[in-house]
DNA sequence: GGTATGATTGACT
DNA sequence: GTCAATCATACCA
């Protein structure tokens, strides 16, 4: 189980760690195998305008769950991190399925193991995350977070569905994974 | 008060 | 490839 200190770090640096380590919540999850890195000196961060009712959890202490709304449809995870409450986290945006397969495909009405966590949408509507756990730590349930066990290979890229900073390649991933919300461009 | 926008997804041409 | 769903937030008056 990683303690909440881990996530004390710069998000590239976090979202890069994280990629193959195992995310559960109440048990169910899978190998994290695509990130990115939102920061407080980034256009398309959440946290750039500065603390508002809705980021506020960005701006609490590493280790802790922002979860947000998306197009007022989808939620949205992320791993608070930083070394100082400054507007840093780790946007979690698929995982590979490994424990609670029945019980993810139940909440998607899905069959797919593929689709069942590939995008930040679905991975948080397979693992029932929503408004009550925004802000709760990490290192504690219904969270678990354990370290990869092996090396892995990690692949970076521009960030998906932002118009602004597209050009930082703060998108990483597991390379070949067939879990992706979607393929990373071929580099050259 | 009104209106435009989005760290998405699924359905459709 | 295009586009609507759906709503909290942000921004302007």
């Amino acid at each position: 189980m990683l303690p909440r200190s881990y996530f004390a770090r710069d998000a590239a640096e976090l979202a890069r760690a994280l990629i193959g380590a195992t995310l559960l919540v109440d048990g169910v999850g899978g190998v994290i195998v695509e990130t990115e890195a939102y920061e407080r000196e980034d256009p398309a961060s959440h946290s750039f305008g500065g603390k508002t009712n809705r980021n506020a959890a960005m701006f609490g202490p590493a280790g802790h769950a922002y979860a947000y709304r998306s197009y007022g449809i989808h939620w949205c995870l992320n791993a608070v991190c930083g070394r100082d409450q400054t507007g840093s986290a780790v946007l979690i945006r698929a995982l590979e399925p490994r424990a609670g397969l029945m019980t993810m495909r139940a909440r998607r009405g899905l069959e797919d193991v593929r689709k069942l966590c590939a995008g930040p949408g679905r991975l948080c509507e397979a693992l029932a995350i929503s408004q009550v756990h925004d802000g709760l730590p990490l290192d504690e349930p219904p969270f678990s977070f354990q370290d990869r066990s092996t090396d892995v290979v990690v692949i970076a890229g521009p960030r998906i569905g932002i118009t602004r900073a597209t050009e930082t390649l703060w998108r990483f991933g597991l390379a070949e994974s067939p879990f992706l919300s979607r393929p990373f461009p071929r580099l050259g």
